[in-house]
DNA sequence: CGCAGGTTTGAGAGGAGTCAAGGGTTGTGG
DNA sequence: CCACAACCCTTGACTCCTCTCAAACCTGCG
Protein backbone atom coordinates (compact mmCIF):
# COMPACT_ATOMS: atom_id res chain seq x y z
CA UNK A 1 0.00 0.00 0.00
CA UNK A 2 1.13 3.77 -0.32
CA UNK A 3 2.31 5.63 1.89
CA UNK A 4 -0.28 8.57 1.66
CA UNK A 5 -3.54 6.91 1.78
CA UNK A 6 -3.08 7.10 5.97
CA UNK A 7 -0.59 10.66 5.67
CA UNK A 8 -3.94 11.75 3.72
CA UNK A 9 -6.73 10.34 6.88
CA UNK A 10 -4.37 12.26 9.12
CA UNK A 11 -4.17 15.50 6.78
CA UNK A 12 -8.12 15.27 6.96
CA UNK A 13 -7.85 15.71 10.55
CA UNK A 14 -5.59 18.10 10.82
CA UNK A 15 -7.74 19.68 8.36
CA UNK A 16 -11.09 19.45 9.98
CA UNK A 17 -9.68 21.88 12.67
CA UNK A 18 -6.69 23.98 11.39
CA UNK A 19 -6.75 25.83 8.29
CA UNK A 20 -3.47 24.51 6.10
CA UNK A 21 -2.24 25.66 3.00
CA UNK A 22 -1.47 23.70 -0.03
CA UNK A 23 2.36 23.78 0.95
CA UNK A 24 1.89 22.79 4.22
CA UNK A 25 -0.56 19.92 3.30
CA UNK A 26 2.15 18.67 0.73
CA UNK A 27 4.62 18.70 3.44
CA UNK A 28 3.00 16.49 5.73
CA UNK A 29 1.76 13.69 2.84
CA UNK A 30 5.55 13.99 2.25
CA UNK A 31 6.82 13.09 5.80
CA UNK A 32 8.73 9.68 5.50
CA UNK A 33 7.01 6.37 7.37
CA UNK A 34 8.31 3.48 8.23
CA UNK A 35 5.68 0.56 8.20
CA UNK A 36 5.46 -2.53 11.11
CA UNK A 37 3.35 -4.85 11.81
CA UNK A 38 2.20 -4.87 15.36
CA UNK A 39 0.98 -7.89 17.12
CA UNK A 40 -2.20 -7.56 19.65
CA UNK A 41 -1.53 -7.71 23.28
CA UNK A 42 2.06 -6.66 23.73
CA UNK A 43 3.22 -3.55 24.36
CA UNK A 44 5.21 -1.76 21.21
CA UNK A 45 6.00 0.93 23.62
CA UNK A 46 6.05 0.61 27.24
CA UNK A 47 6.23 2.39 29.89
CA UNK A 48 8.69 4.84 30.78
CA UNK A 49 10.69 4.01 27.66
CA UNK A 50 12.43 6.75 24.88
CA UNK A 51 10.92 7.12 21.50
CA UNK A 52 11.92 9.26 18.28
CA UNK A 53 9.15 8.67 16.60
CA UNK A 54 5.49 8.51 16.58
CA UNK A 55 3.18 5.72 15.31
CA UNK A 56 0.54 6.68 12.74
CA UNK A 57 -2.26 4.04 12.62
CA UNK A 58 -2.96 2.35 9.00
CA UNK A 59 -4.94 -0.57 9.94
CA UNK A 60 -6.08 -2.07 12.85
CA UNK A 61 -6.74 -0.72 17.23
CA UNK A 62 -4.19 0.83 19.08
CA UNK A 63 -4.93 1.51 23.08
CA UNK A 64 -2.94 3.35 25.26
CA UNK A 65 -3.04 1.01 29.26
CA UNK A 66 -2.81 2.02 32.05
CA UNK A 67 -3.20 -0.38 35.06
CA UNK A 68 -4.11 -0.04 38.95
CA UNK A 69 -1.16 -1.87 41.14
CA UNK A 70 -3.47 -5.49 40.79
CA UNK A 71 -2.79 -5.52 37.41
CA UNK A 72 -6.32 -4.64 36.51
CA UNK A 73 -6.08 -2.74 33.03
CA UNK A 74 -7.70 0.40 32.02
CA UNK A 75 -7.25 1.62 28.30
CA UNK A 76 -7.04 5.60 28.54
CA UNK A 77 -7.01 6.31 24.92
CA UNK A 78 -8.27 4.14 21.32
CA UNK A 79 -6.62 5.06 17.69
CA UNK A 80 -7.99 3.99 14.69
CA UNK A 81 -6.43 4.36 11.50
CA UNK A 82 -5.44 8.16 10.77
CA UNK A 83 -4.69 8.96 14.28
CA UNK A 84 -1.32 9.55 15.53
CA UNK A 85 -1.65 7.19 18.30
CA UNK A 86 1.50 9.48 20.20
CA UNK A 87 1.83 12.59 18.65
CA UNK A 88 2.38 14.24 22.25
CA UNK A 89 5.70 12.25 22.19
CA UNK A 90 6.70 14.47 20.00
CA UNK A 91 7.41 17.11 23.09
CA UNK A 92 7.64 14.19 25.82
CA UNK A 93 9.28 11.43 24.38
CA UNK A 94 9.30 9.56 27.90
CA UNK A 95 6.55 7.24 27.15
CA UNK A 96 3.94 7.98 30.27
CA UNK A 97 1.88 4.86 29.09
CA UNK A 98 2.43 1.79 27.57
CA UNK A 99 0.96 1.35 23.74
CA UNK A 100 -0.56 -1.81 22.57
CA UNK A 101 -2.73 -3.19 19.50
CA UNK A 102 -5.46 -4.99 20.04
CA UNK A 103 -5.93 -6.82 17.11
CA UNK A 104 -3.05 -7.24 14.35
CA UNK A 105 -2.25 -4.11 13.28
CA UNK A 106 0.02 -2.12 10.68
CA UNK A 107 1.50 1.25 11.51
CA UNK A 108 3.67 4.03 10.11
CA UNK A 109 6.76 5.30 12.10
CA UNK A 110 7.00 8.58 12.08
CA UNK A 111 10.61 10.22 13.04
CA UNK A 112 10.10 12.77 15.58
CA UNK A 113 12.75 14.43 13.40
CA UNK A 114 10.84 14.49 10.15
CA UNK A 115 7.54 16.33 12.23
CA UNK A 116 9.62 18.44 14.04
CA UNK A 117 11.59 19.51 11.01
CA UNK A 118 8.02 20.19 9.45
CA UNK A 119 6.92 21.82 12.55
CA UNK A 120 9.50 24.12 12.53
CA UNK A 121 9.38 25.45 9.04
CA UNK A 122 5.39 25.79 8.84
CA UNK A 123 4.33 27.39 11.83
CA UNK A 124 0.88 26.57 11.12
CA UNK A 125 1.69 22.72 11.29
CA UNK A 126 3.07 23.33 14.52
CA UNK A 127 -0.05 24.75 15.88
CA UNK A 128 -1.80 22.07 13.98
CA UNK A 129 -0.01 19.82 15.93
CA UNK A 130 -0.63 21.43 19.14
CA UNK A 131 -4.67 22.00 18.81
CA UNK A 132 -4.59 17.85 17.44
CA UNK A 133 -3.23 17.07 21.51
CA UNK A 134 -5.41 19.67 23.00
CA UNK A 135 -8.26 17.64 20.76
CA UNK A 136 -7.23 14.58 21.90
CA UNK A 137 -7.13 15.46 25.84
CA UNK A 138 -10.82 16.86 25.33
CA UNK A 139 -11.24 13.41 24.44
CA UNK A 140 -9.97 11.78 27.50
CA UNK A 141 -11.82 14.64 29.48
CA UNK A 142 -15.01 13.08 28.27
CA UNK A 143 -13.95 9.43 29.39
CA UNK A 144 -13.36 10.58 32.65
CA UNK A 145 -17.27 11.61 32.99
CA UNK A 146 -18.13 8.53 30.85
CA UNK A 147 -15.99 6.60 32.95
CA UNK A 148 -17.11 8.51 36.34
CA UNK A 149 -20.69 9.32 36.06
CA UNK A 150 -22.45 7.21 33.83
CA UNK A 151 -23.84 3.89 34.09
CA UNK A 152 -22.80 0.49 32.02
CA UNK A 153 -25.22 0.79 29.82
CA UNK A 154 -25.46 4.54 29.12
CA UNK A 155 -21.26 4.33 29.56
CA UNK A 156 -21.07 1.46 26.68
CA UNK A 157 -23.71 3.73 24.27
CA UNK A 158 -22.02 6.58 24.83
CA UNK A 159 -18.50 5.14 23.61
CA UNK A 160 -20.14 3.42 21.01
CA UNK A 161 -21.06 6.95 19.59
CA UNK A 162 -17.58 8.31 19.84
CA UNK A 163 -16.25 5.88 17.99
CA UNK A 164 -18.64 5.69 15.46
CA UNK A 165 -18.01 9.31 14.96
CA UNK A 166 -14.48 8.80 14.79
CA UNK A 167 -14.87 6.23 12.73
CA UNK A 168 -17.13 7.24 9.97
CA UNK A 169 -18.33 10.27 7.45
CA UNK A 170 -20.52 10.89 10.12
CA UNK A 171 -23.79 9.71 9.00
CA UNK A 172 -26.79 10.98 9.37
CA UNK A 173 -28.30 7.64 8.71
CA UNK A 174 -30.07 5.47 11.18
CA UNK A 175 -28.78 2.52 10.24
CA UNK A 176 -24.52 2.02 9.88
CA UNK A 177 -21.99 -0.05 10.45
CA UNK A 178 -18.23 0.29 11.65
CA UNK A 179 -14.90 -1.68 12.34
CA UNK A 180 -14.07 -1.95 15.98
CA UNK A 181 -11.69 -4.82 16.25
CA UNK A 182 -12.06 -5.05 19.74
CA UNK A 183 -12.88 -7.76 22.13
CA UNK A 184 -15.09 -7.45 25.06
CA UNK A 185 -12.60 -7.86 27.21
CA UNK A 186 -11.08 -5.19 25.44
CA UNK A 187 -14.28 -3.10 25.80
CA UNK A 188 -14.32 -3.78 29.29
CA UNK A 189 -10.74 -2.51 30.33
CA UNK A 190 -11.88 1.06 27.81
CA UNK A 191 -15.27 0.92 30.14
CA UNK A 192 -13.86 0.28 33.53
CA UNK A 193 -16.11 -3.05 33.24
CA UNK A 194 -15.55 -6.57 33.85
CA UNK A 195 -15.89 -8.61 30.40
CA UNK A 196 -19.13 -10.05 32.08
CA UNK A 197 -20.67 -7.19 32.42
CA UNK A 198 -19.68 -6.15 29.11
CA UNK A 199 -21.33 -9.10 27.71
CA UNK A 200 -24.75 -8.46 29.73
CA UNK A 201 -24.66 -4.53 28.80
CA UNK A 202 -23.97 -6.07 24.91
CA UNK A 203 -26.88 -7.87 25.25
CA UNK A 204 -29.29 -5.40 26.52
CA UNK A 205 -28.27 -3.23 23.84
CA UNK A 206 -28.82 -5.55 21.33
CA UNK A 207 -32.38 -6.47 22.78
CA UNK A 208 -33.69 -2.81 22.50
CA UNK A 209 -32.28 -3.09 18.82
CA UNK A 210 -29.68 -0.33 19.41
CA UNK A 211 -27.20 -2.33 18.35
CA UNK A 212 -25.49 -5.82 17.51
CA UNK A 213 -22.01 -6.47 17.88
CA UNK A 214 -20.66 -9.04 15.07
CA UNK A 215 -17.50 -10.09 14.34
CA UNK A 216 -15.98 -7.47 15.13
CA UNK A 217 -18.30 -4.98 13.10
CA UNK A 218 -20.55 -2.75 15.24
CA UNK A 219 -23.75 -2.18 13.89
CA UNK A 220 -25.73 0.44 15.08
CA UNK A 221 -29.71 -0.14 14.42
CA UNK A 222 -31.05 3.02 15.95
CA UNK A 223 -28.31 6.23 15.48
CA UNK A 224 -30.83 8.35 17.25
CA UNK A 225 -31.35 5.52 19.95
CA UNK A 226 -28.06 4.94 20.24
CA UNK A 227 -27.42 8.49 20.93
CA UNK A 228 -29.77 9.07 23.47
CA UNK A 229 -29.26 6.17 24.95
CA UNK A 230 -25.76 7.23 25.68
CA UNK A 231 -26.08 10.97 26.22
CA UNK A 232 -24.33 11.72 23.42
CA UNK A 233 -23.17 15.30 22.15
CA UNK A 234 -20.38 15.02 19.73
CA UNK A 235 -19.54 18.55 19.68
CA UNK A 236 -16.44 17.71 21.75
CA UNK A 237 -15.49 15.66 19.05
CA UNK A 238 -15.10 18.92 16.78
CA UNK A 239 -12.52 21.58 16.25
CA UNK A 240 -14.76 24.41 15.96
CA UNK A 241 -14.37 26.63 13.13
CA UNK A 242 -11.05 25.85 11.54
CA UNK A 243 -9.64 28.44 13.33
CA UNK A 244 -8.34 32.27 13.37
CA UNK A 245 -7.30 33.09 10.37
CA UNK A 246 -3.75 33.40 9.53
CA UNK A 247 -4.40 36.84 8.42
CA UNK A 248 -3.69 38.63 11.63
CA UNK A 249 -1.77 36.61 14.07
CA UNK A 250 2.07 36.79 14.64
CA UNK A 251 3.25 33.01 13.46
CA UNK A 252 3.84 30.46 16.75
CA UNK A 253 6.96 29.03 16.69
CA UNK A 254 8.65 26.16 18.48
CA UNK A 255 12.00 24.95 18.96
CA UNK A 256 12.57 21.49 17.44
CA UNK A 257 14.56 18.62 18.14
CA UNK B 1 -0.15 41.81 45.41
CA UNK B 2 2.74 41.72 42.60
CA UNK B 3 2.31 40.22 39.59
CA UNK B 4 4.99 38.75 39.60
CA UNK B 5 4.52 35.94 41.96
CA UNK B 6 1.93 33.67 40.18
CA UNK B 7 3.78 34.17 36.71
CA UNK B 8 7.12 33.24 38.22
CA UNK B 9 5.25 30.12 39.55
CA UNK B 10 3.95 29.32 36.62
CA UNK B 11 7.58 30.19 35.22
CA UNK B 12 8.40 27.45 37.79
CA UNK B 13 6.46 24.90 36.38
CA UNK B 14 7.56 25.32 32.97
CA UNK B 15 11.25 25.47 33.83
CA UNK B 16 10.52 21.73 35.64
CA UNK B 17 10.04 20.28 32.24
CA UNK B 18 11.58 22.61 29.38
CA UNK B 19 14.82 24.28 29.35
CA UNK B 20 14.07 28.32 29.03
CA UNK B 21 16.49 31.03 28.39
CA UNK B 22 16.55 34.24 30.59
CA UNK B 23 15.35 36.26 27.95
CA UNK B 24 12.57 33.77 27.47
CA UNK B 25 11.91 33.84 31.20
CA UNK B 26 11.72 37.63 31.29
CA UNK B 27 9.37 37.55 28.45
CA UNK B 28 7.07 35.38 30.80
CA UNK B 29 7.23 37.05 33.42
CA UNK B 30 6.59 39.94 31.70
CA UNK B 31 3.26 39.04 30.82
CA UNK B 32 -0.10 40.87 31.22
CA UNK B 33 -2.52 39.66 33.91
CA UNK B 34 -6.21 41.19 34.69
CA UNK B 35 -6.60 40.15 37.75
CA UNK B 36 -10.14 39.00 38.67
CA UNK B 37 -12.14 37.64 41.81
CA UNK B 38 -14.10 34.90 40.90
CA UNK B 39 -17.08 33.43 42.55
CA UNK B 40 -17.43 29.94 44.04
CA UNK B 41 -19.73 27.55 42.53
CA UNK B 42 -20.80 29.67 39.51
CA UNK B 43 -19.64 29.14 36.14
CA UNK B 44 -16.85 31.83 34.70
CA UNK B 45 -16.13 30.21 31.57
CA UNK B 46 -19.50 28.42 30.73
CA UNK B 47 -19.53 25.54 28.04
CA UNK B 48 -19.05 26.38 24.43
CA UNK B 49 -18.46 30.00 24.90
CA UNK B 50 -15.37 31.33 22.93
CA UNK B 51 -12.53 33.25 25.51
CA UNK B 52 -9.69 35.48 23.99
CA UNK B 53 -7.30 34.95 27.07
CA UNK B 54 -5.97 32.40 29.03
CA UNK B 55 -7.02 32.20 33.27
CA UNK B 56 -4.22 31.94 35.31
CA UNK B 57 -4.66 30.71 38.92
CA UNK B 58 -3.47 33.41 41.88
CA UNK B 59 -5.45 31.86 44.84
CA UNK B 60 -8.28 29.55 45.16
CA UNK B 61 -8.83 26.24 43.32
CA UNK B 62 -10.33 26.04 40.05
CA UNK B 63 -12.09 23.38 38.38
CA UNK B 64 -12.80 21.92 35.09
CA UNK B 65 -16.86 20.92 35.43
CA UNK B 66 -18.34 18.27 33.35
CA UNK B 67 -21.37 16.47 33.70
CA UNK B 68 -24.04 14.35 32.68
CA UNK B 69 -27.71 14.35 31.74
CA UNK B 70 -29.37 14.19 34.92
CA UNK B 71 -26.85 17.23 36.44
CA UNK B 72 -24.62 14.66 38.24
CA UNK B 73 -20.76 16.76 37.81
CA UNK B 74 -17.67 15.26 36.96
CA UNK B 75 -14.80 17.58 37.62
CA UNK B 76 -12.39 16.87 34.85
CA UNK B 77 -9.02 18.72 36.26
CA UNK B 78 -7.88 20.54 39.43
CA UNK B 79 -6.02 23.77 38.94
CA UNK B 80 -4.22 25.40 42.37
CA UNK B 81 -2.54 28.95 41.85
CA UNK B 82 0.47 28.89 39.70
CA UNK B 83 -1.38 26.76 37.20
CA UNK B 84 -2.55 28.11 33.77
CA UNK B 85 -6.31 26.83 34.03
CA UNK B 86 -7.16 26.35 30.35
CA UNK B 87 -3.58 27.11 28.34
CA UNK B 88 -5.04 25.07 25.80
CA UNK B 89 -7.70 27.75 24.75
CA UNK B 90 -4.72 29.26 23.03
CA UNK B 91 -5.33 26.91 20.56
CA UNK B 92 -9.30 26.04 21.09
CA UNK B 93 -10.84 29.09 22.20
CA UNK B 94 -13.92 27.25 22.42
CA UNK B 95 -14.86 25.96 25.50
CA UNK B 96 -15.41 22.48 25.37
CA UNK B 97 -16.03 22.27 29.32
CA UNK B 98 -16.63 24.83 32.08
CA UNK B 99 -14.28 26.47 33.96
CA UNK B 100 -15.80 27.19 37.87
CA UNK B 101 -14.47 28.15 41.17
CA UNK B 102 -14.25 25.43 44.14
CA UNK B 103 -13.47 28.20 46.66
CA UNK B 104 -13.54 32.11 46.07
CA UNK B 105 -10.31 32.75 44.33
CA UNK B 106 -8.61 35.42 42.59
CA UNK B 107 -7.06 34.89 38.40
CA UNK B 108 -5.12 36.52 36.65
CA UNK B 109 -6.84 36.79 32.55
CA UNK B 110 -3.93 36.79 30.25
CA UNK B 111 -4.76 37.56 26.80
CA UNK B 112 -4.40 35.06 24.21
CA UNK B 113 -2.51 37.60 22.13
CA UNK B 114 0.40 38.21 24.69
CA UNK B 115 0.63 34.28 24.66
CA UNK B 116 0.98 33.71 21.02
CA UNK B 117 3.07 37.09 20.39
CA UNK B 118 5.62 35.86 22.70
CA UNK B 119 5.54 32.02 21.87
CA UNK B 120 5.67 33.14 18.45
CA UNK B 121 9.00 35.16 19.16
CA UNK B 122 10.33 32.31 21.21
CA UNK B 123 9.88 28.94 19.61
CA UNK B 124 11.01 27.09 22.92
CA UNK B 125 8.01 29.13 24.69
CA UNK B 126 5.63 27.66 22.36
CA UNK B 127 7.18 24.46 22.70
CA UNK B 128 6.81 24.45 26.52
CA UNK B 129 3.09 25.19 26.08
CA UNK B 130 2.35 21.98 24.24
CA UNK B 131 4.47 20.31 26.67
CA UNK B 132 2.50 21.51 29.30
CA UNK B 133 -0.39 20.71 27.25
CA UNK B 134 0.52 17.04 27.24
CA UNK B 135 1.61 16.94 30.50
CA UNK B 136 -1.86 18.20 31.76
CA UNK B 137 -3.11 15.43 29.37
CA UNK B 138 -1.15 12.90 31.13
CA UNK B 139 -2.54 13.67 34.51
CA UNK B 140 -6.12 13.26 32.89
CA UNK B 141 -5.46 9.58 32.04
CA UNK B 142 -4.57 9.08 35.14
CA UNK B 143 -7.76 10.25 36.54
CA UNK B 144 -9.65 7.78 33.91
CA UNK B 145 -7.40 4.88 35.52
CA UNK B 146 -7.91 6.47 38.58
CA UNK B 147 -11.72 6.93 39.02
CA UNK B 148 -12.09 3.76 36.40
CA UNK B 149 -9.98 1.05 38.62
CA UNK B 150 -9.81 1.79 41.73
CA UNK B 151 -12.13 1.73 44.75
CA UNK B 152 -12.87 4.72 46.96
CA UNK B 153 -10.30 4.14 49.84
CA UNK B 154 -7.64 4.13 46.92
CA UNK B 155 -8.64 6.63 44.32
CA UNK B 156 -9.02 9.19 47.47
CA UNK B 157 -5.29 8.53 48.56
CA UNK B 158 -4.34 8.77 45.06
CA UNK B 159 -5.86 12.22 44.78
CA UNK B 160 -4.41 13.27 47.97
CA UNK B 161 -0.94 11.79 46.73
CA UNK B 162 -1.52 13.95 43.18
CA UNK B 163 -2.46 16.99 44.93
CA UNK B 164 0.39 16.90 48.00
CA UNK B 165 2.91 16.73 45.19
CA UNK B 166 1.51 19.61 43.22
CA UNK B 167 1.06 21.40 45.56
CA UNK B 168 4.16 21.02 47.56
CA UNK B 169 7.87 21.26 47.31
CA UNK B 170 8.00 17.80 47.09
CA UNK B 171 8.52 16.53 50.40
CA UNK B 172 9.97 13.48 51.71
CA UNK B 173 8.88 14.36 54.86
CA UNK B 174 6.49 12.00 56.58
CA UNK B 175 3.92 14.24 57.82
CA UNK B 176 2.84 17.76 56.02
CA UNK B 177 -0.10 19.77 55.40
CA UNK B 178 -1.22 21.69 52.32
CA UNK B 179 -4.09 23.60 51.37
CA UNK B 180 -7.53 22.12 49.71
CA UNK B 181 -10.38 24.18 49.62
CA UNK B 182 -12.96 22.04 48.56
CA UNK B 183 -15.92 20.38 50.14
CA UNK B 184 -16.52 16.86 50.32
CA UNK B 185 -19.11 17.21 48.00
CA UNK B 186 -16.58 18.81 45.55
CA UNK B 187 -14.18 15.80 46.57
CA UNK B 188 -17.01 13.64 45.72
CA UNK B 189 -17.44 14.91 41.61
CA UNK B 190 -13.32 14.67 41.71
CA UNK B 191 -13.68 11.13 42.75
CA UNK B 192 -16.93 10.55 41.28
CA UNK B 193 -18.42 9.37 44.41
CA UNK B 194 -21.66 10.58 46.18
CA UNK B 195 -20.45 12.93 49.06
CA UNK B 196 -22.15 10.50 51.47
CA UNK B 197 -19.81 8.25 50.50
CA UNK B 198 -16.93 10.33 50.06
CA UNK B 199 -17.47 11.29 53.81
CA UNK B 200 -17.16 7.57 54.93
CA UNK B 201 -13.75 7.43 52.56
CA UNK B 202 -12.46 10.19 54.63
CA UNK B 203 -12.89 8.83 57.84
CA UNK B 204 -11.23 5.72 57.06
CA UNK B 205 -8.59 7.53 55.85
CA UNK B 206 -8.70 9.41 59.32
CA UNK B 207 -8.83 6.37 61.32
CA UNK B 208 -5.91 4.53 59.50
CA UNK B 209 -3.99 7.70 60.75
CA UNK B 210 -2.94 8.14 57.29
CA UNK B 211 -4.37 11.95 56.46
CA UNK B 212 -7.16 13.99 58.36
CA UNK B 213 -8.98 16.66 56.63
CA UNK B 214 -9.14 20.10 58.22
CA UNK B 215 -11.29 22.94 57.63
CA UNK B 216 -10.08 22.99 53.80
CA UNK B 217 -6.37 21.82 54.97
CA UNK B 218 -5.09 18.16 54.29
CA UNK B 219 -2.67 17.07 57.40
CA UNK B 220 -0.40 14.04 55.68
CA UNK B 221 0.22 12.19 58.94
CA UNK B 222 1.94 9.32 57.19
CA UNK B 223 2.98 10.08 53.61
CA UNK B 224 4.43 6.11 52.83
CA UNK B 225 1.27 5.07 54.30
CA UNK B 226 -0.98 7.22 51.76
CA UNK B 227 1.07 6.79 48.91
CA UNK B 228 0.80 2.86 49.83
CA UNK B 229 -3.01 3.22 50.31
CA UNK B 230 -3.49 4.97 46.69
CA UNK B 231 -1.05 2.82 44.84
CA UNK B 232 0.95 6.14 43.98
CA UNK B 233 3.50 7.01 41.74
CA UNK B 234 4.03 10.35 41.25
CA UNK B 235 6.10 9.96 37.95
CA UNK B 236 3.83 10.87 35.52
CA UNK B 237 3.41 14.17 37.26
CA UNK B 238 7.06 14.77 36.06
CA UNK B 239 8.05 16.39 32.75
CA UNK B 240 11.16 13.97 32.41
CA UNK B 241 14.56 15.55 32.03
CA UNK B 242 14.56 19.29 31.05
CA UNK B 243 14.05 18.37 28.03
CA UNK B 244 15.95 17.88 24.39
CA UNK B 245 18.73 20.46 24.00
CA UNK B 246 18.06 23.40 21.82
CA UNK B 247 21.66 22.42 20.63
CA UNK B 248 20.84 20.11 17.78
CA UNK B 249 17.40 20.79 16.63
CA UNK B 250 15.48 23.09 13.93
CA UNK B 251 13.04 25.33 16.58
CA UNK B 252 9.38 23.97 15.71
CA UNK B 253 7.12 27.41 15.42
CA UNK B 254 3.55 27.70 15.36
CA UNK B 255 1.57 30.44 13.63
CA UNK B 256 0.04 32.70 16.18
CA UNK B 257 -3.06 34.62 16.27
C1' DC C 1 -28.93 34.30 67.15
C1' DG C 2 -30.51 31.98 63.36
C1' DC C 3 -29.93 30.16 58.95
C1' DA C 4 -27.54 28.02 55.06
C1' DG C 5 -24.29 25.08 53.87
C1' DG C 6 -21.32 21.45 55.20
C1' DT C 7 -20.44 17.12 57.81
C1' DT C 8 -21.65 12.81 60.00
C1' DT C 9 -24.08 8.56 60.72
C1' DG C 10 -27.66 4.81 60.03
C1' DA C 11 -30.44 1.59 57.35
C1' DG C 12 -31.70 -0.48 53.25
C1' DA C 13 -31.38 -1.07 48.03
C1' DG C 14 -29.16 -2.09 43.81
C1' DG C 15 -25.75 -2.12 40.05
C1' DA C 16 -21.70 -4.22 38.99
C1' DG C 17 -18.30 -7.70 40.52
C1' DT C 18 -16.94 -12.58 41.35
C1' DC C 19 -16.91 -17.36 40.62
C1' DA C 20 -18.02 -21.04 37.75
C1' DA C 21 -19.25 -23.66 33.80
C1' DG C 22 -20.58 -24.55 29.11
C1' DG C 23 -20.84 -23.38 24.22
C1' DG C 24 -19.02 -21.08 20.02
C1' DT C 25 -15.43 -19.57 16.66
C1' DT C 26 -11.19 -19.41 14.44
C1' DG C 27 -6.92 -20.81 12.88
C1' DT C 28 -3.44 -24.15 12.29
C1' DG C 29 -1.31 -28.48 11.62
C1' DG C 30 -1.60 -33.18 10.74
C1' DC D 1 -10.47 -31.76 5.39
C1' DC D 2 -10.78 -33.04 9.87
C1' DA D 3 -9.33 -32.26 14.77
C1' DC D 4 -7.72 -29.90 18.30
C1' DA D 5 -6.42 -25.88 20.91
C1' DA D 6 -6.81 -21.33 22.12
C1' DC D 7 -9.53 -17.77 22.65
C1' DC D 8 -13.88 -15.62 23.01
C1' DC D 9 -18.74 -15.30 24.23
C1' DT D 10 -22.73 -16.36 27.15
C1' DT D 11 -25.33 -17.34 31.21
C1' DG D 12 -26.45 -18.41 36.22
C1' DA D 13 -26.04 -17.71 41.14
C1' DC D 14 -24.36 -15.21 44.73
C1' DT D 15 -21.68 -11.27 46.87
C1' DC D 16 -20.40 -6.67 47.96
C1' DC D 17 -19.20 -1.90 47.28
C1' DT D 18 -21.30 2.17 46.65
C1' DC D 19 -25.69 4.66 46.24
C1' DT D 20 -30.00 6.41 48.09
C1' DC D 21 -32.83 8.24 51.47
C1' DA D 22 -33.17 10.30 55.84
C1' DA D 23 -32.10 12.68 59.93
C1' DA D 24 -29.08 15.08 63.10
C1' DC D 25 -25.42 17.84 64.11
C1' DC D 26 -21.94 21.25 63.43
C1' DT D 27 -20.19 25.94 62.22
C1' DG D 28 -19.24 30.19 60.13
C1' DC D 29 -21.31 34.31 58.91
C1' DG D 30 -24.82 37.93 58.23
Amino acid sequence: MSHSAPFQLFLDKLGSHSALTEEESEAILGFPGYPAQVQSNRDFVRLGERVDHTTLVVAGLIGRFGQNSEGLRQITALHIPGDMADLHSVVAPDARSALQALTVSTVLKVPHDALREVASRYPAVAEAFWRQSVLDAAVLAEWVVNVGRRNARTRMAHFLCEMAVRSGPGGTRSQFSFGLPATQQHLADILALTAVHTNRTLKALREERLLRMESRIAHVLDWDGLAEAGEFDGSYLQGGVPMVSRAHAPPLRLIAG
